[in-house]
RNA sequence: CGGGGCGUAGCGCAGCCUGGUAGCGCACCUGCCUUGGGCGCAGGGGGUCGCAGGUUCGAAUCCUGUCGCCCCGACCA
C-alpha cells in the first residue's frame, strides 16, 4: 500500500498552453510526466509504475513465443553501413563520435545488431527458427516531434525479430506474433484493428499494423464495417464508379485549346466545362537514379485523375523505393520548357523500362522520364492534359497515341465513401495511432549482412527474417485517448499504477481513517495495488485528484460510515455504489479481480 | 526544410505599442477557519523578464543576432 501524502504525484489544476492533445494534457496534468526538452520526456512515478505494468504484459505474452536479450542503444557505425542504412536513414538518426573520432550513433530499430549477433553466432538450420525480443529505448531524431508522448524522439520499444530456414517458417514466427500482440493489447484494455501496411524503409513482403483509432492519429486507416477489411490509407485500395469519357474531337486527333489564367485542374475543368475526373492532372517530381553507380536526378511525372490525391508512399512503391521530391519551379521549367500550371505528357523524352536482378532498372539520359499512371486513368479515353505551352491544354489525349507511360500503378488516396475492394461496400476513414507493426523481412538484412545456416544438405542458406515491433508508451497515450472525460482519464486495472484509490474524507476524524485504514488494507491483502489519499486535503481536492490521475475504481470513506457504509466509485462512466463496510472487497472484486 | 506563433514566479497570463527599475490568478509556506467535488480570511517566500550584443542617463519594453518551445505545411503545378 502506498500514502498519497509520502508520494510525488504532482498534479496540476490548468494544463500547459502547448499541450494539443487529450494525453498530453493530462500526463502533465495527472503528474505523470515532465517535459525536458522537444520530444524528450521524463517518466515520474506514476508513467513508471503504468509504463512496467505494460511491459511486464508484453514480457509475459512475448515468452510464450520467443526469448528476451537486451542489445545496446549505442552502436558503432560499421553496423549500420553493413546494411546500407547508415546513410538511408538520414537525419532521423542521432549520430555522435567517441574521444577517438569514431562515428557512433543511438539505434532507432535493432535489425542490424540483432542480425549481426545471428550472422556470428547461428550456423546450422538445427538452430532455427529463433525468436528474439528485448524492450529497448529507442532514439529518432523526429523532424517534428509533437501531440506529448505520441511523436517523440526518444522512446520505448520492444522490437523482436524472428530467423527461419525457409518462407513457411517466417509465415509461424509471424502468426506468432500476430497472436502476441492481440494478447497483448487486449490485456492492456485497448480497442485496436490490425490493417494491411506499406512495409516502407524497412523493406519487406507481407506488413501488418496494430492501430488505435484516435482523432489525435496521425495515419488515415480505411475499414469496412461490413467484411472486415481494413487497410493503412498507405495501402488501401478501392472499387471506383465507372466514370463517362468525353466524346472524341472532331477531327479524331487531339487538339490544343486556349485556356488564359488557368492554373489549377478546377480552373481549367471550369474553362472547358469538362468534368474534373476527364482531366489528367501532371504532377511534376525529381527521383534520384542511378547508371552504372553512378548517381543523377531524373524527372518524374504522374498522372492522376483530376480529383485524386498522389499518396507518397505508393509512389515510393512504385519507383523501387528510390527518393524523390517535388520539382522546383526552374527545374518545372527546365525539364518541360513551359511553367507551372500547363504540363502534360505529350511529347516528353521518356525512359526504357528494363530488368535488373529482378528490379526495375529505368533506361535513357538524364533528361528522360519516368511516366507513371494511375490505374484509374487506366482505359480512359480523350482526357484533357497540360499542353507544356503557357495557358494552353490539350483535348482529347490518348495514352498509346498521344503519349505513352512506363508504368501504371495504384497511386491514388482512397476516398470515404468508395467501394471496399473485398465486398464494395462502402469504406470509412478514420485517423488512427500505430501502436505496433509487424512485417516479414524477408532477406534484406540476412543478405546484405551475410547471415546464413547451413542446411541438411550441407548448402548455405540465407536466413529468412521478420521483424516486430510494439510502442509502449503509444500504449499509454492511446488508452488514455480512448478513456478521458472532462475531469480526467481512467486506465485498464491491468495497466494502472494503481487499482483502487481509498479516499478517507476527513482526516481529522479518526473513525473515518480507521476504517479507510482497514479497507486498504484488506484490498491490499486481497492482491489490489492500494492508493491511500491520507493527505489532509478537502474531499472535493482528493476527489478532483482521483478522477484524473488514470485509477480505475475508488472508495471513499466518509459520512456514510455512520450508517456503516462506504461508497465505491468506477471511474469509467462514474457509477457509484453505496456498500456495507464488510462487502467491500466483494463488491470490488465483482468488479475487477487481480488473481483471476 | 517552408510559414506562423510564443518565451515575464511551478502553471495560466497581463505589462511591451507610448522606455522610468515587474504585476494578477492558481500553486507554495505560516496561522486561523472550513471539511462530500479544486472553501474562506490574514500574513509571507519566490522572477538573470530565454540568452548575447546594441541604442539610451535609463531597456521586460526599441534595434540586431541567437537559442528554445508550440502549431500549420512540406501531394493537387
Amino acid at each position: 500500500m502506498q500514502r498519497w501524502s509520502k508520494l510525488f504525484i504532482p498534479t496540476l489544476r490548468e494544463a500547459p498552453a502547448d499541450a494539443e492533445v487529450a494525453s498530453h494534457k493530462f500526463l502533465i496534468r495527472a503528474g505523470y510526466v515532465r517535459q525536458l526538452a522537444a520530444g524528450i520526456y521524463s517518466y515520474l512515478f506514476m508513467a513508471q509504475r503504468t509504463i512496467l505494468k505494460i511491459t511486464g504484459i508484453v514480457r509475459e505474452e512475448m515468452d510464450t513465443i520467443g526469448q528476451e536479450l537486451y542489445l545496446p542503444a549505442l552502436n558503432p557505425r560499421e553496423v549500420w553501413e553493413a546494411s546500407g542504412r547508415w546513410s538511408v536513414m538520414g537525419d532521423n538518426m542521432f549520430r555522435l563520435k567517441d574521444r577517438k573520432g569514431a562515428d557512433l550513433c543511438l539505434g532507432m530499430t535493432h535489425e542490424e545488431i540483432m542480425t549481426d549477433i545471428a550472422r556470428k553466432e547461428l550456423r546450422s538450420y538445427k538452430q532455427l527458427p529463433q525468436i528474439w525480443y528485448q524492450i529497448q529505448t529507442k532514439f529518432r531524431d523526429e523532424p517534428r516531434p509533437k501531440s506529448g508522448l505520441l511523436r517523440v524522439r526518444q522512446f520505448t520499444m520492444k522490437d523482436s525479430y524472428s530467423f527461419d530456414l525457409t518462407r513457411e517458417g517466417l509465415d509461424k514466427s509471424f502468426d506468432l506474433h500476430d497472436a502476441a500482440y492481440r494478447r497483448i493489447f487486449k490485456r492492456c484494455g485497448l480497442e485496436f484493428v490490425a490493417v494491411e501496411a506499406d512495409s516502407g524503409s524497412m523493406g519487406g513482403s507481407q506488413s501488418q499494423e496494430f492501430m488505435v483509432y484516435t482523432d489525435a492519429g496521425e495515419d488515415l486507416v480505411a475499414s469496412c464495417g461490413k467484411c472486415g477489411y481494413a487497410a493503412n490509407l498507405e495501402k488501401a485500395t478501392s472499387q471506383l464508379a465507372v466514370e463517362a469519357d468525353q466524346p472524341a474531337t472532331a477531327s479524331g486527333a487531339r487538339e490544343k485549346i486556349l485556356t488564359p489564367g488557368t492554373k489549377t485542374i478546377d480552373d481549367v475543368a471550369a474553362f472547358l466545362k469538362v468534368p474534373v475526373n476527364n482531366n489528367m492532372k501532371s504532377l511534376a517530381y525529381v527521383m534520384t537514379d542511378e547508371v552504372k553507380g553512378q548517381p543523377f536526378y531524373r524527372p518524374l511525372l504522374v498522372l492522376m485523375r483530376g480529383n485524386d490525391q498522389m499518396n507518397e508512399a505508393k509512389l515510393g512503391g512504385a519507383i523501387g523505393g528510390r527518393e524523390f521530391r517535388p520539382m522546383q519551379e526552374e527545374e518545372i521549367v527546365k525539364y518541360f520548357g513551359s511553367p507551372a500550371g500547363y504540363l502534360g505528357p505529350v511529347g516528353l523524352p521518356q525512359v526504357t523500362l528494363a530488368e535488373e536482378k529482378g528490379k526495375a532498372a529505368y533506361a535513357g539520359d538524364d533528361k528522360a522520364f519516368v511516366v507513371l499512371m494511375d490505374k484509374a486513368l487506366d482505359g480512359r479515353k480523350n482526357l484533357v492534359g497540360g499542353a507544356n505551352v503557357a495557358e494552353h491544354h490539350f483535348v482529347g489525349l490518348n495514352r498509346g497515341v498521344d503519349f505513352d507511360v512506363t508504368t501504371v500503378a495504384d497511386l491514388r488516396n482512397v476516398v470515404e465513401g468508395e467501394g471496399c475492394p473485398k465486398c464494395g461496400a462502402p469504406l470509412k476513414l478514420g485517423k488512427t495511432v500505430e501502436i505496433g507493426h509487424i512485417f516479414k523481412l524477408g532477406t534484406k538484412y540476412s543478405e546484405s549482412m551475410g547471415a546464413t545456416v547451413l542446411d541438411e544438405n550441407g548448402k548455405e542458406r540465407v536466413i529468412i527474417m521478420g521483424s516486430y515491433g510494439i510502442g509502449v508508451e503509444r500504449i499509454l497515450t492511446s488508452c488514455i485517448e480512448q478513456n478521458h472525460d472532462d475531469n480526467g482519464f481512467w486506465l485498464a486495472p491491468s495497466i494502472a499504477p494503481f487499482t483502487v484509490v481509498v479516499v478517507p474524507t476527513v482526516m481529522k476524524d479518526a473513525a473515518i481513517v480507521e476504517a479507510a485504514e482497514k479497507i486498504a488494507a484488506e484490498l491490499e491483502a486481497a492482491g489490489y495495488d492500494v492508493l491511500l489519499d491520507d493527505r489532509d486535503e478537502r474531499p472535493g481536492v482528493k476527489f478532483k485528484d482521483a478522477d484524473l490521475v488514470g485509477i480505475p475504481y475508488r472508495v471513499n470513506i466518509g459520512k456514510l460510515l455512520a450508517e456503516g457504509k462506504v461508497e465505491v466509485v468506477e471511474r469509467a462512466g462514474s457509477k457509484k455504489t453505496e456498500v456495507a463496510m464488510a462487502g467491500v472487497l466483494e463488491h470490488v472484486r465483482a468488479l475487477y479481480n487481480p488473481r483471476a
